[in-house]
DNA sequence: TATGAATGAGGATTCATTCAT
DNA sequence: AATGAATGAATCCTCATTCAT
């Protein structure tokens, strides 16, 4: 957040928190100024028009987003670990606001404009290569089982993350997120661990 | 389809299609009606809201994909068979209809109603519902390893196929969907197979 | 209404239970052809336009209203008697069918139409002078007293008569008009009765 | 006319001045804007809808009426001349603002809200208690026959009030509405004096 | 006699945005 | 930095009416 002022933060605050309650469809300059009782060319001051504020949602999310992975990515501890915590990481996230959900997975919302669908793109790709990278990196070290293509490891467990926050949401926020979330891991690691003859699941 | 009259066909149609190609907030009655050549007032002697419409697709979605899965489960098939051809069957009907994707995995679009909502969930129940069921199956029947917990499997294997139909869509379908959902099947299936002594994967 | 067709009848009547139970503003052609059961084309195998239902619901009732008139001045019975007649006849009517109360005092309705405005005034001319004719003959007939104007009587009954149905109506019809009428009338009586030294009110 | 700004006062003149000239039908926000000078969605920042004006309207209607009755019995003079001032401030009034007399005598368009046709009931409340008040006051201070009803007297004075408002409204104002006002009160006076013997009209 | 389909005109209302203050 | 007032364009939807069948 720190490229901008406080009330471009509070701005940004407000239309996140009403795409979460309300959907993207509710997301109007009226609807933010009431929010921040303030009045509507107020918002102006701050920002040039309603798209600039999702943009800046977006790279706010991207920003934070790489702010962990760099941070994740720089720890000495071994892949699987790695890719747990960027994994649990998310779901403390997503947990702690879930506005960020609703707009984050909302793609096709920024559908129309150019700018806004690149940038959603680049943060998808951000993290998707963080764990395909992890996870070549715990094939090297035969954490990972080597015979599963990378690529695929890591669309399984982004899916399977935004599966499952997805069906949060819509549930009303009916269940603990981090701990399925953190119980979906534990199947996850179970399925991608390295399988030699010793640890065999079954028998 | 069976229900609606033609016109009511063609209206559904246009619906989707505007909501693939420009997205739901370009979804008006204006552009409906623009695409099918008549008058805006001749939208409402076939639907009484645009909210019909919308529910309208999604009710004949729901339709569609009961029937499939009606159809796969009465199949006289091994359960891994049988969750391919779920896998797959929705990767063709998306790439023959990529409007239907985007139509379907947008539920945040349809959070402000209620039944629409409602009609969103039960699709996904729908389709979790058959997979889970078809991996206790398959556990039963040896072909799944049976320490995976079947609910963690299907939302692995739901969350996979919808993270790389909404790629498919925003990267505007620059890959083959079907052939890559494919490749994507035999990883997922690998994973999961039931590991004995004797096949097993790595060594 | 001898002069209109079964439908033609079908059809103002249905026009008048609407103003009466939704008001104007919900007498539309779907709106009657709704609660007949047919189509809103049928409508205009009836009546020409809708200015035209309108029409024919004031001039039916002219038509009835002159009957009942005429009926009484043939009457053989004094002046009071008469007028009391048609007072009472008025809450007859209007109990049995407080649809039309609501068509007929809604004089502002139909303003913008020469044809109906005429209409309306013409029907309130009649029941006036109608009943400023009878004051005369009482008076003449010394049933009345001779010093009040006529003109001002007649005022005084038929603003009562009106404004007794109004607050009837608008009070969801929550006492009864035909009793309320009637002790209305009572007063009424005892106001314009010839007042000579023996029959005096007080003392 | 005290809590609204000047702006809602223009809208609200406005929107009395069509519904006399035009009728009720003729009350669209189009027509208010256009009449101001302004866009239609100008309105919108004076007033929530539609609807909101029409409220407006009453409320300030029943603030002066109430204001007005409350000054009269106030005064320091005869139940009867206060009576009449209540009539020839009515008159004075519509006289002056011959759109109001549209708007207020128009119950039924008010009918489809809730809201509105309360306030309307509540108006036309708000006169009867007063005059009904009144009459007894001068029933006891014997200026009024003891013997008449101060209900029915009330409903004489006020339908003959509005009927005599009306048939000037509906003929174009073809008549000097305060003396033709005055007149008829000559004759109700008459009508309801105390009558003792030495005042007796007739003989 | 009736209907299904359609439409031009218009309804109230909301939107993002601008401008003078 | 903020606001009150305003607006053009657009929203969904309704209206009376027409026409081919």
């Amino acid at each position: 957040m720190s490229d901008f002022t406080e009330r471009q933060k509070n701005i940004i605050e407000a239309a996140i928190n009403i795409i979460a309650q309300k959907g993207i469809q509710q997301l109007t300059i009226k609807n933010i100024s009431k929010r921040l009782g303030i009045s509507e060319p107020a918002i102006y001051r701050h920002f040039d028009s309603k798209m600039d504020i999702l943009h800046a949602i977006l790279l706010n999310f991207r920003k934070t987003t790489k702010m962990t992975i760099d941070r994740i990515n720089a720890m000495d501890a071994s892949a699987l670990m790695q890719i747990e915590i960027i994994f649990s990481t998310h779901f403390a996230k997503f947990a702690a606001n879930p506005a960020l959900a609703a707009t984050i997975f909302s793609e096709e919302i920024f559908q129309n404009d150019k700018r806004l669908s690149q940038e959603v793109a680049s943060i998808m790709e951000l993290s998707q290569n963080a764990i395909e990278g992890l996870i070549q990196k715990g094939q090297q070290g035969k954490e990972i089982s080597a015979d599963i293509p990378a690529g695929h490891l890591a669309i399984l467990i982004m899916g399977a993350l935004r599966l499952i926050v997805t069906r949060w949401r819509l549930g009303k926020f009916s269940f603990d997120l981090e701990t399925e979330g953190n119980n979906l891991w534990k199947t996850i690691e179970k399925l991608v661990a390295q399988r030699t003859k010793g640890t065999l699941n079954n028998e």
